[in-house]
DNA sequence: AACACGACCTGGTAGC
DNA sequence: TGCTACCAGGTCGTGT
């Protein structure tokens, strides 16, 4: 489920939950596959950060958590290992006595220790951070320059921007009035200033949105996107101008937008 | 370059 | 109720 405001409000859920805690069991269930790891104990937290869809829990002894949460990972403390669900995939027991969880029931997500310097190049081949000072429209219409490739994988595609995935990319072609089959090369500037303008948008306000809601719940994932104009959507009426909503195939993943507010 | 497609995995739901 | 088919917020590798 997780795309840039997603991971992100899991981060400062988590950075909350378990700044300074010290590691002293490790349960791994399920961990095959993309998943790989040796035990940690006696081992501080001292970092929660994001990059792109990326977690980097900075650990004392100059290693790194390195997770991605593939479509349906997520990753919060309980207090009890029992409450920990039957999808769970690996399990840190922290000095409280609580549990740090690695939920992922399609298992797609990705969980491994590595060198903070493995870390780092690991997470070097992505895009520019959408919700940092470098992005600006500038860098956008730069990225975009020559390029006949349809917007949508454009910008779902990690090494030009990180963190925007299915929902976000659709949503925000949808706020910018843009067809996501748009070549993204030929988009006028006055376009691209714009789409840059709603891509921070959107994310910013799913941000919000789910920070709040965060508030309230302690362990469960934030349900549905807070933003879904068009995103599964399909046949019903578009918000704004009433036709419905259509989806379309690209790249082998569902795109919703409305035919008529997006040329 | 820009797709399509399959692989990796499991669960929810719509339709019969 | 039970079965089937399709859908799903991601990434990677291969083929065309």
């Amino acid at each position: 489920m997780p795309e840039l405001p997603e991971v992100e409000v899991i981060r400062r859920r988590l950075w909350e939950a378990v700044h300074g805690r010290t590691v002293v069991e490790t349960k791994l269930v399920r961990l095959s596959g993309r998943a790989s790891i040796g035990t940690l104990h006696g081992v501080r937290i001292e970092s929660v950060d994001r990059r792109g869809k990326f977690l980097l829990v900075g650990l004392s002894d100059r290693r790194s958590l390195l997770i991605h949460l593939g479509m349906t990972g997520d990753l919060y403390v309980v207090n009890d290992w029992r409450q920990a669900p039957r999808t769970t995939r690996a399990g840190f027991r922290l000095d409280d006595g609580r549990w740090l969880v690695f939920n992922d029931p399609r298992a797609l997500g990705k969980l491994e220790l590595v060198s903070l310097a493995e870390a780092a190049k690991k997470v070097q081949r992505l895009g520019v951070e959408p919700l940092s000072a470098e992005f600006t429209p500038e860098l956008l219409a730069s990225l975009a320059r020559g390029r006949r490739q349809p917007v949508k994988p454009f910008l779902m595609d990690q090494r030009w921007v990180a963190g925007l995935g299915n929902i976000y990319a659709a949503e925000a072609l949808f706020e910018a009035g843009i067809h996501p089959g748009h070549p993204v090369g030929s988009l006028s500037r006055a376009r691209l200033a714009r789409l840059h303008r709603l891509i921070v948008q959107v994310l910013e306000r799913a941000i919000e949105s789910m920070w709040n809601a965060a508030q309230d719940q302690q362990a469960s994932w934030i349900e549905h996107t807070p933003v879904a104009s068009v995103y599964r959507r399909a046949g019903q009426p578009c918000l704004r101008c009433g036709r419905p909503i259509q989806r379309m195939r690209q790249a082998g993943r569902s795109t919703y937008y409305c035919p008529g507010c997006q040329r």
